[in-house]
Parts: structure tokens; sequence; C-alpha cells
DNA sequence: ATGGCCGAGATCCTCGGA
């Protein structure tokens, strides 16, 4: 079964690249962040008509995720976290694989930059409040996969010129120590696991010819928890829907699991 | 050496993104 994650930046703006994906790669799950749309405006018939159902947690012009889904989703949840500014950035959901349930945990990240605004705040809180939502949902199910658009950094090897990004919400150390938390509640970062040393990315701004000359940010990240890591099969940048015309300045993380 | 864009929703600019 592959998963697959993708900040679209606008559903609506993307969706003929979003239909070629899904035709090319047969994923089965497509986890989308950045939606920008409520439900009333969102594309559901053009997913179905090529077999897919959609599951949505929307927003007027901003944020947004869903999922879009060959097979059928249970117990679809937009309250995992509620933020200070109710905003649309987690749908969670559950599938059965194999006789295991595991948790799909769709999120998109606040961005926090300016590092000197309360943007920068809202960021820190909100992970601290989702690391403390995650802790709790691995006390009723050790099976989760979190997805999605992470806004971090992990690590140096992780962009292109980390020494610019020192002071950037994305890279700050305080910042890449939440990420660490969570992944100490007992995740892998799944790409990381797989690429010691590869440099890869999938983010690049659509500014200052950041793709041709590759100045990525790798910020979309699949974790997957300690307890299905040996289901995992692969895990894949798929840089292709960069490369195309109007494409998202994010391209899709596919998971392929055993 | 610097900077270059894009989408939504409202006008012909602002906000937000990263």
């Amino acid at each position: 079964m592959l998963i697959t994650s993708w900040n679209v930046n606008s559903v609506r703006a993307r969706i003929s690249n979003i239909l070629d994906y899904l035709k090319k790669s047969k994923t089965d799950i497509l986890m989308l962040q950045e939606i920008k749309t409520e439900e009333i405006n969102f594309p559901f018939a053009e997913f179905k008509k090529v077999g897919y159902n959609s599951y949505v947690f929307g927003q007027k012009s901003y944020n947004g995720v869903a999922f879009i889904s060959k097979v059928k989703i249970d117990e679809v949840k937009t309250d995992f976290l509620v933020d200070e500014r109710k905003q649309s950035r987690v749908i969670v959901g559950d599938i059965q694989y194999k006789k295991n349930s595991i948790k799909l945990v769709n999120i998109y990240v606040p961005n926090g930059n300016p590092i000197d605004t309360d943007k920068y705040d809202f960021k820190k809180n909100w992970l601290n409040l989702f690391n403390l939502k995650i802790k709790k949902a691995l006390i009723k199910n050790k099976n989760i996969i979190i997805g999605g658009d992470f806004n971090i950094i992990p690590e140096k090897i992780d962009v292109h010129d980390y020494k610019k990004y020192e002071n950037d919400a994305l890279f700050k150390l305080e910042i890449r120590k939440k990420f660490l938390e969570l992944i100490n509640l007992g995740f892998h970062d799944i790409y990381r696991y797989y690429n010691k040393e590869k440099q890869e990315y999938t983010f690049w701004d659509y500014t200052s010819g950041a793709w041709p000359k590759n100045n990525g940010l790798r910020i979309d990240h699949f974790l997957v928890s300690n307890n299905i890591l040996d289901k995992i099969k692969n895990v894949n940048i798929n840089k292709n829907p960069r490369s195309k015309v109007k494409p998202s300045d994010h391209t899709p993380i596919e998971l392929l699991i055993n």
C-alpha cells in the first residue's frame, strides 16, 4: 500500500497536477496539506471520478488538510488538535491493514516566521500541544503514522545552506528540539532512517530560481511509530511533480507499506 | 552582488507562505 503526503498549495489551483499524480503513482492514500479551501468548494467529484473518496478539513484561503483515499478510512476526526486560532491543520483517521489498525495523522504545522512575532510563539505552542496529543494517542494505539508538512528542517543536511536558516523558524534549535521530543515518544523519521547520508529536499521556494539551483529544504516528513517500523518497505521523495507546469512549491513524499 | 513567486480574496493591493 502506497501512502503519500503532499503540500499542494491550493487543491483547486493544483487539481490537474494532482489528478496526473494519482494516475501515475496509483497512490492508495494521499494526505494533502494547504488545500486553501472550505469543504463547500472542495473538488470531491473530480477525485470520486477516478476512484478516490475525500475526507476534508477545510479553511477559507489558508491551511486546510485532507485525505484522498481508495481505501476506507474510519474514525475520521478534525478535533485531534484544536489550537487557539481554530485553524484547520490536523485530520486523523484509522485504516485497517493486514489485521492491524493504523492511525494516520495528517498535519500542517505552522510556519512560525518571522521569529520576533507571535507567529513564532504560536508554532511553539502548537508543537507542544501536538506532542502531548500524540503521547496520549500512543496509549490507545501503538501503530501511528504521522505525515505532512512539518515546517521543520531536522538537521544541517536537510537544507542547502543551513547558515542562512539559523534564525529561521524552520531551523531554530528550539523548534528542532520539539521535533526530537516527538521522535523520542517512539517514532522514526523514516526518510532519514533509510537514507543516512542522502541530501534530498521536499520544498523549493518559487523565488530566486530555487528549483533549478536545487536550493531546497526537507520539511515534509513521515514519522512511523516503532511498533510498525518493520512494515515499511520503502520511502521516496518524488521530485517529478515539482518539475511540472504550475507546480506546488512542495513535492510528494511516498511511503510504501508491506 | 542582489533578487527574482504564487494563491486567495478582495480589488488593481494585502496577507501568508518558507
